[in-house]
RNA sequence: GCCGCUGUAGCUCAGAGGUAGAGCAGCUGUUUCGUAAACAGCAGGUCGUGGGUUCAAUUCCCACCGGCGGCUCCA
């Protein structure tokens, strides 16, 4: 697939918290079509329903906004010279931008948070109302980013909201006071650009976070800890599964343990390319740049490509280093003749890319230059196009399952801005993708100007172990490859007939995927896929003989086991094994010995007792070959 | 790329304008132990890199390079 998530993909590779699930969709500022503008200005404020009878995700959206007003309330009074920006309630919470003369310190966070308590603390009534434009301009004639907004505004009047001698441009959705904002902190202060383009001034963002009561704002802080414990960076050093290192930002180095994982994923869907009919190739790392121009990369995305020139300046050769594999496969398509009777064709790869992501993204494994994805490109016949999209998606789901990610979400991303080919093909496109979902008995939400520049996609979500989202498999139709390079196929009524193309991946980057799988198991992999599968403790030195005979043995079925021969005490070898979270730890002493046994622990921290070695090398076959993922 | 923060031993971190410290990990020795840390010793750092200020810089200043947090959520 050629998801280029340095654009389209962008909000995709970020975990979205969502940690209310009673939050709607649209309340953290994703705006959504259909959802209802959260409370309009209300002139005559005592006619709206009261704050406290609304319903609860409404009420956390005014606190969130109205937080955002007593925070810019507070930043003006300590720099009555600062320019004021936009102030959206957003996950989590809220923030604000300003421009103002000095950077703000952590300190400045205290101070500010201690304002805004007074604030609270005053309980002053929010009034809001619409004013007429001209007027607007008169009261925010200091305050170039508000003006800015007034003429973005299509209708003859603008909200107008106060509270105390605080006023601001607003759509409103605010609370009744200012004493009811609920439990809020201010998190951090990080740069904007206004209006989220590079070219506008950078402001400052200070970000606070809010919920309906301390109890909830603890809980977030707590999961966000606990985010920290799981974080892949983290455990990819204890558990010795990979580093990054300057020498090559954003390309990882997998260690051997880590290597263990990797190459067990791209085994397993290997395994069921079988099953679902793929067949695999390998294509070149560097193409010459006609081949990216011929597919519209070397124009759309040739400042995120490793592009060089061979030799001297003037009479080398210019090449591409493959960001994604589509354009090689269509080369591949177009080598030769194909028939009807050919297709579908499902080409896979897991050949590495490399994206020139700019330095400021990267980001651990989830976001990287070099990474290899279990990609493949299906061509096909339009008459073929549903069943291929259903077959995706039934292999999606598998994978999904079997590695204990539960049942995705499904998206449906649209035209973007940047798009290629005819607009009413693209109306077709999405039509048919949201055709084969519903057909196959599933729902879609829709991602409006999410799709691919090149077509409409599938989007498919998981939620992980603590509840955050992250996209993950795709599925793509491609308008613009296949007439790019003319590809074609004889159909049964002996014509040319144009294949449709789709590019579609079920865990994405092999990478960003084991970034996400790292932080959902927290380093506790299925027995399938962990590193060291087991560790036989010796308690003294004298059984060190009988530990090798039984890792000897356990070898010999194909189980990664090691022996921890060193001088700590069993107590320590345990908690050596547990902290690097092996599934199992078999202690031999005397009795084991005796009794061609172990005494079995698993990471669980349970006992199971002495059994036979045939007996746990029967059991861990059977929960290896099983994949099972239950949670030990 | 841009803004802010940051960079001291493999890891976590302390320190100060006068030449660097702890715990863990490592190595060696002693201990031979029954389900999450035995004891002792040793070794380990041009304090990210390059400039500048200074009698003296790892510490202050500048630049660069990494890392971390942000950068479509438009009143």
């Amino acid at each position: 697939m050629c998801l280029w998530h340095g654009r389209s993909g962008r909000r995709g590779d970020r975990p979205m918290v969502e940690h209310d699930p009673s939050a709607r969709p649209g309340d953290a500022g994703h705006p959504e079509p259909g959802r209802p503008e959260p409370g309009q200005p209300e002139p005559g404020h005592g006619e709206d329903v009261r704050f406290k009878d609304l319903p609860p995700e409404e009420r956390l959206f005014r606190q969130r906004h109205s937080a955002a007003h007593v925070l810019a309330e507070a930043v003006l009074e300590m720099f009555p010279e600062g320019k004021y920006a936009i102030g959206p309630p957003v996950d989590n919470g809220f923030y604000y931008d300003f421009d103002l003369p000095r950077t703000l310190t952590p300190d400045d966070l205290v101070a500010l948070e201690k304002r805004m308590r007074e604030s609270v603390k005053r309980n002053l009534p929010i009034h809001g109302e619409q004013i007429a434009k001209e007027r607007a301009r008169e009261i925010f004639r200091d305050q170039p980013y508000k003006l800015e907004l007034i003429e973005g505004i299509e209708e003859d009047t603008v909200g107008y909201f106060r509270h105390g001698d605080f006023q601001d441009l607003c759509r409103g959705g605010h609370t009744e006071t200012t004493g009811q904002l609920g439990a809020f902190k201010l998190d951090r202060v990080a740069g904007a650009y206004w209006r989220g383009d590079e070219k506008n001034p950078m402001l400052q963002r200070v970000y606070g976070l809010l919920f309906p009561n301390k109890q909830e704002l603890a809980a977030y802080l707590e999961l966000r800890e606990e985010a920290e414990k799981r974080d892949h960076r983290r455990l990819g050093r204890e558990l010795d599964l990979f580093h990054l290192d300057p020498i090559a930002p954003g390309s990882p180095f997998w260690h051997p343990k880590g290597t263990v994982l990797y190459n067990g994923l791209v085994d397993y869907i290997r395994e069921l390319y079988e099953v679902y009919g793929y067949r695999e190739v390998i294509t070149p790392q560097l193409f010459g740049a006609d081949l990216w121009k011929t597919s519209g990369h070397y124009q759309n995305f040739g400042e995120d490509m490793f592009l060089f020139t061979t030799g001297d300046a003037e009479d080398g050769e210019e090449i591409g280093v493959k960001p994604m594999n589509c354009p090689g496969h269509c080369h591949y398509f177009a080598s030769g003749h194909h028939s009807y009777r050919e297709l579908p064709l499902r080409l896979a790869e897991f050949t590495r890319l490399h994206r020139n992501e700019r330095s400021g993204v990267l980001h651990g494994l989830t976001r990287v230059r070099s990474f290899a994805q279990d990609d493949a490109h299906i061509f096909c016949t339009p008459e073929q196009f549903e069943s291929e999209v259903f077959g995706v998606f039934t292999f999606i789901e598998r994978v999904y399952d079997e590695l204990g990610l539960g049942a995705p979400e499904i998206r449906l991303g649209t035209r973007p801005e940047k798009f290629a080919g005819d607009p009413g093909d693209w109306v077709e496109a999405e039509r048919l993708l949201g055709e084969a979902v519903t057909n196959a008995g599933k729902t879609f939400t829709l991602s409006p100007g999410e799709g691919a520049f090149y077509g409409p996609k599938l989007e498919f979500h998981f939620k992980d172990a603590i509840g955050r989202s992250w996209q993950l498999g795709t599925v793509q139709v491609d308008m613009s490859m296949p007439a790019s390079f003319d590809l074609t196929y004889v159909g049964e009524d002996g014509q040319e007939h144009r294949p449709l193309m789709l590019h579609r991946a079920v865990l994405g980057s092999l990478e960003r995927f084991l970034g996400v799988y790292i932080e959902h198991t927290g380093g506790h992999f299925p027995l399938w896929l962990a590193p060291v599968q087991a560790v036989v403790i010796p308690i003294a030195d004298r059984h060190v003989d009988y530990a090798q005979r039984v890792r000897s043995r356990l070898r010999e079925r194909g189980l990664r086991v090691e022996v921890d021969e060193g001088a700590d005490r069993m107590g320590a070898k345990i908690r050596k094994a547990q902290l690097q979270k092996v599934p199992y730890m078999l202690v031999v002493g005397d009795r084991e010995e005796e009794a061609e046994a172990a005494s079995v622990r698993d990471r669980t921290g349970d006992d199971l007792g002495a059994m036979p070695l045939f007996q746990i090398s029967d059991r861990m076959v059977d929960e290896r070959d099983s994949r099972s993922v239950q949670a030990r």
